[in-house]
RNA sequence: GCUCAUGUAGCUCAGUCGGUAGAGCGCAUCCUUGGUAAGGAUGAGGUCAACGGUUCAAAUCCGUUCAUGAGCUCCA
């Protein structure tokens, strides 16, 4: 057998002999103390596991932990530790399907009758343990396809020869450690002892394969880290999820409600959740006004002929609610916007002199969603869109596109996200529209992307039928994604409704249209917004900005005259004159997030200024009536502004 | 819609083996007038999600429905 070099990044090398195993290169390449960090490396740019033999001359690049591919090698493994100690606990009648490492963890799903129960939970934790101390290493095989479709039958692994069959492939791997053999690309550990720290979480039903005709299987979801401390940092941080998940903080900030007698997905706004919207709603009013849009309103319910010729009937039937019938004519709730648009669009004739036309609205539609997919303010039945509409002749779309995104960003950006991923959809197999006006508009949405010098990633096919668009997810504070965004080119409806303008040649042209929505919806974009900032909201969209603390009776008159006082500036204030300890106040407001805590005692009374507690538990100095509205005023502009 | 879990006072939750309900917070009244995260006392408040069944007896056991949660799926 002849020998071969096999080098570490291009670094030390060292000569074995062919068929040489990747751990022994490592082995001879590494210290000690790196060799104990690998769990895999790169080679010629793909993931293996350490027993990979090499056959040619090869640079390595170790797998480290520390770095994002040993943690999902490491949470993939971790799964297969899960799923031998579940069979181990309740038995080979057990059958396996799929354990693949996500974003935060691992899964894998089982095929058994009874469901398992936190209890089960500790036993199959327990059993995990064990295997792990034991450092049982896995081992890679390759047999050929159908020997494992013959053993996985033999066992009544079921949903293995299912994958196997649909693979087509005359060879798979299999990996084995002790007891447990499974079907799997790899790569794995070394062994099971480098799993340090794992956590299952929690269990619901999943169907194999995804789709609802097949059978439902249990998924069972956990996590793993090569380190305790960063399990617990993970733990902390669902914890951190779960303080700041909006419907909890909805409900003790008094923002919203959901309730059976009204009915799921369908929100009522307390009196501070409809005032924090209404504020989001000026400022966003007021964004549109000063870029060019304008306004419109439009009504809840249409004809059912309308949405007949929209195609929403056709294409969008399934989420509509069912139609109401008025004097002998069908109507039905709007599921969206764009065709009163085009109504307001239709009701006279347009020059190519006026166009680009922006119209905005924030317009409340009402969709069916399925029962278990309700969630909050996050997916409700009934929500108001950000929606805008612009037509526009062709040359124009580029430049629209670009003020849309720069709109938008701004926008985004004074809510306090600054971090957002951007994709652009393509054309999919099913559309409407010449493939030239595909290609055109494709064009231009990149370009205006580029020239606003912002990253994307194209996502082939994932274009709404009618046209591409542009989708942007935000980052929350917790690093989070939320698609709110979305920029539509449609072809579609002005084809529909015989939209038209008159161009310089005196001949009828038909107007492009974008549809976009910046928040998405306000719904889902207030509920995010209370989770980025835990409801600790900035000033100037903070419903309550102050709340009036007076110490004893004695100041009563004087706080009654502040209160009005800063009302009548603008100043969103409350008072709490009741007959409570100073103490008891303080630890009211600060929890309810209250800004600014205005303290008002004989000696601010006497002076005629008020003392002030910011909600973090600082103090300020007491200032004047009329410098602390200046101050809020002031505060709330750099706020809008930033 | 599907799987599993849950549903008790305005809120957060106890409630054992089936014997018709309990705490803390909040609320009301009274005492207390207290300068930076909970002063004290008394009191009101519940068809135990709804409907049906088993039982001498159901918050508790069974069934159905509704809602919520974790997911699957879908999407703003």
């Amino acid at each position: 057998m002849s020998d071969i070099k096999v080098s570490i990044n291009n670094g030390e090398s060292t000569i074995l002999p062919a068929g040489s195993l990747a751990k022994t290169a490592v082995a001879e390449l590494l210290s000690n103390k790196q060799r104990k960090r690998t769990v895999a490396v790169f080679i010629n740019g793909e993931v293996v596991d350490l027993c990979t033999p090499l056959t040619e001359d090869s640079v390595l690049t170790p797998i480290q932990t520390g770095s994002a591919e040993a943690l999902s090698v490491l949470r993939h493994s971790t799964a297969h530790i899960m799923a031998e100690a579940v069979r181990d606990v309740f038995g080979t009648e057990v059958k396996v399907a799929i354990g693949p490492s996500i974003e935060d963890g691992f899964y894998y799903d089982f095929d058994r009758k009874e469901p398992f129960t936190p209890e089960d939970f500790e036993k199959i934790e327990a059993r995990m343990t064990e295997i792990i101390r034991k450092a049982v290493p896995f081992t890679r095989s390759k047999v050929s396809s159908e020997s494992a479709i013959e053993r996985f039958s033999a066992e009544g692994e079921k949903y293995k020869v299912e994958l196997i069959k649909d693979l087509g492939v005359p060879t798979v791997s299999l990996y084995e450690q002790g007891s447990f053999s499974d079907l799997c690309r790899g790569p794995h550990l070394p062994d099971t002892s480098f799993v340090k720290a794992f956590k299952l979480l929690r269990v619901a039903g999943a169907y194999w394969r995804g789709d609802e005709k097949n059978d439902m299987l249990q998924r069972i979801y956990g996590t793993a880290f090569f380190d305790k401390k960063a399990l617990k940092k993970h733990l902390n941080a669902l914890e951190e999820a779960k303080k700041r998940d909006h419907r909890k903080l909805g409900k003790e900030l008094e923002l919203f409600t959901i309730q059976d007698e009204i009915g799921p997905g369908l929100i009522m706004w307390q009196p501070k959740g409809a005032l924090l919207r209404k504020l989001i709603e000026d400022y966003w009013k007021d964004a549109h006004y000063q870029n060019d849009y304008e306004l419109l309103y439009t009504p809840h319910i249409a004809r059912q002929d309308l949405w007949k010729t929209s195609g929403h009937l056709d294409f969008y039937g399934e989420n509509m609610y069912s139609s109401m019938d008025i004097d002998d004519v069908q109507y039905q709730l709007k599921p969206m916007n764009c065709p009163f648009h085009i109504g307001i669009y239709n009701s006279r004739r347009w020059s190519y002199r006026e166009m680009p036309i922006r119209w905005c609205e924030l317009g409340t539609v009402y969709r069916y969603e399925r029962a278990g997919a309700l969630h909050g303010l996050l997916r409700v039945r009934g929500f108001t869109q950000d929606d805008a509409h612009i037509f526009c002749m062709p040359e124009q779309l580029e430049d629209e596109i670009f003020n849309i995104l720069d709109l938008n960003l701004q926008i985004l950006k004074t809510f306090g996200f600054d971090k957002y991923e951007i994709y652009l959809s393509t054309r999919p197999d099913k559309y409407v529209g010449s493939d030239e006006h595909w290609e055109q508009s494709t064009e231009a949405l990149k370009l205006a992307l580029e020239k606003k010098g912002l990253a994307y990633t194209i996502d082939p096919g994932e274009g709404v039928f009618y046209g591409p668009k542009i989708d942007i997810k935000i980052k929350d504070m917790l690093g989070r994604s939320w698609q709110c965004s979305t920029i539509q080119v449609d072809f579609n409806l002005p084809e529909r409704f015989e939209m038209t303008y008159t161009g310089k040649d005196n001949q009828d042209h038909q107007p492009i249209m974008i549809h976009r929505a910046l928040m998405g919806s306000l719904e889902r974009f207030i509920g995010v917004l209370i989770e980025h900032y835990a409801g600790v909201f900035p000033l100037w969209f903070a419903p309550v900005q102050a709340r009036i603390l007076n110490i004893t009776d004695s100041q009563i008159d004087y706080c009654n005259e502040i209160y009005a006082a800063f009302r009548k500036a603008g100043i969103r204030i409350e008072k709490d004159l009741r007959n409570e300890k100073l103490n008891y106040k303080i630890r009211e407001a600060q929890m309810a997030k209250i800004p600014y805590m205005l303290i008002i005692g004989d000696k601010e009374k006497d002076s005629h200024t008020v003392t002030l507690r910011l909600r973090n538990g600082d103090n300020i100095a007491d200032m004047s009536i009329d410098d602390f509205i200046e101050k809020i005023k002031q505060e709330c502009e750099d706020g809008k502004n930033s």
